[in-house]
DNA sequence: GCGATGCTTCGGCAACCGCCGAAACGATGA
DNA sequence: TCATCGTTTCGGCGGTTGCCGAAGCATCGC
């Protein structure tokens, strides 16, 4: 009887990730890549109209951004807002089943390490905010994250881009890993890391997939010295070095 | 093609949601109290079959929990996960709309102050963690929230029942507020504040809604001296105080 | 200029799903 | 015991919506 206005605007919202189709072309999108409506359509696994529709209605609820060029349009996700919407609704479908369910490898290569909008989830990531934890430079938990004075003075050491204190990002934002159930690092910071770990070679992306492939320099950054401090040839724009192809 | 069955699990949720019906239903019971089938119906505005077949879906997938009780059957969302998904997929229909939309008085009660699951927010709720805030007992950010050592010592000294540190539940959450797009205090402390703003009298439920009723004790309490140091004749358990009926 | 490619719009089909009413079930109270 | 109330199950109807293929626009390369 009352608040019928929000329960209309939660289920329009919904019922727009509430297809199949779509539900897919926006968990492609959530790796933080452009992608063109062709391979958003494979992703889908339905025709180029059938997706060039639901692509229009996901635009016109906000939800994803348009950019034309050349005779490709590039779509990706309108903001970071949307990605944590995405991870939020994973991780309440994760506690869903009360049933028994095989809770083996389903998509492997996803918990291992993907790439989730503008940081890095799975695996690796949760043991990459763990090593960092473990040495003092960060602190996670439920209620957020934050950076330790000696964590301050050792990313700025170690070259890491933050960018100014300014924007109303906030700089470490600790996200429920939906594969690990354990927090993994976003915010600038995370965006940070990942940038960092792209450049250096730890992960690189897998063409056509969120998932990430963990190198076997990033095996030994993260097992043994972790941080050497020598820092790199070249600096790494974060923005270059996230929407750098596959 | 990769990572179809993150879409699935994705969209399966989300549909669930994406049923005007069914999401007045969780709606109203994201104001944290159990309903009856009955009362469920009225609020998704169908008849009786239909809302026992949209519970039932809800109840297999976990989202809400069923007690029965005599010849009622009682309804709740199944936990506080549940409750934020709701709140973080209100916050992105929110911003859904890049078109002009009647930013007006929708709902003016609950914009007002509104039951959360198991903490207040609204303007009340927002003006409440603002005064705290300004006292500096508390730290509230994008990042999360903390309370410091005065706002240890000064709830403790006012009788909150915080309950130990133990459990997984964080202290203090710092939620968007959907309405406000300020921050409320949610977690064990958001708690504990509803419960003693309801034994305190200073806001009451309203019947078959989530929104609450600010009193002139409450209004009193937040504009004037705010939080007088006297101890409550009684003290209020929190469950005792949250599942008493409006 | 031309064809080829990438994407969108349109029309029509089919399946799904939410809705209701009638009937069955279970619990309560006289 | 029997009526009553709250809730669920069942069967059937109707609207929505996702799907495709064909045609229409753009853009690029030759």
């Amino acid at each position: 009887m009352t608040s019928l206005a929000s329960g209309i605007t939660l289920a329009t919202t919904a019922s727009l990730i509430g297809d199949v189709a779509r539900a897919n072309i926006l968990c492609a999108l959530s790796g933080g890549q452009a992608l063109t409506a062709g391979e958003l359509a494979s992703h889908a696994g339905v025709g180029a109209s059938t997706t060039s529709g639901h692509l229009a209605k996901l635009a016109e609820a906000g939800l994803i951004t348009t950019l034309k060029q050349g005779r490709h349009r590039y779509y990706r996700l309108s903001g970071p807002k949307v990605a944590a919407m995405i991870e939020t609704l994973m991780a309440a479908s994760d506690l869903t089943p009360p049933r028994h369910r095989p809770v083996g490898p389903r998509d492997e290569a996803l918990r291992r390490a993907r790439s989730c909008y503008d940081h890095m989830a799975g695996r690796f990531a949760v043991e990459l905010a763990e090593r960092l934890e473990e040495r003092g430079f960060l602190v996670l938990s439920d209620e957020g994250g934050y950076v330790t004075e000696a964590g301050s003075a050792f990313f700025a050491r170690f070259g890491l881009e933050l960018g100014a204190a300014a924007g109303r990002r906030p700089l470490c934002r600790c996200c429920l890993d939906w594969s690990e159930r354990r927090f993994h690092i976003g915010g600038r910071l995370g965006t940070a890391l990942f940038a960092h770990a792209l450049g250096r070679g730890w992960v690189a992306r897998v063409a056509g997939s969120r998932a990430l492939r963990v190198t076997r320099t990033g095996e030994a950054a993260l097992a043994g010295g972790l941080f050497r401090c020598e820092p790199l040839d070249r600096p790494v724009s974060a923005w270059e070095a996230l929407t750098a192809s596959a």
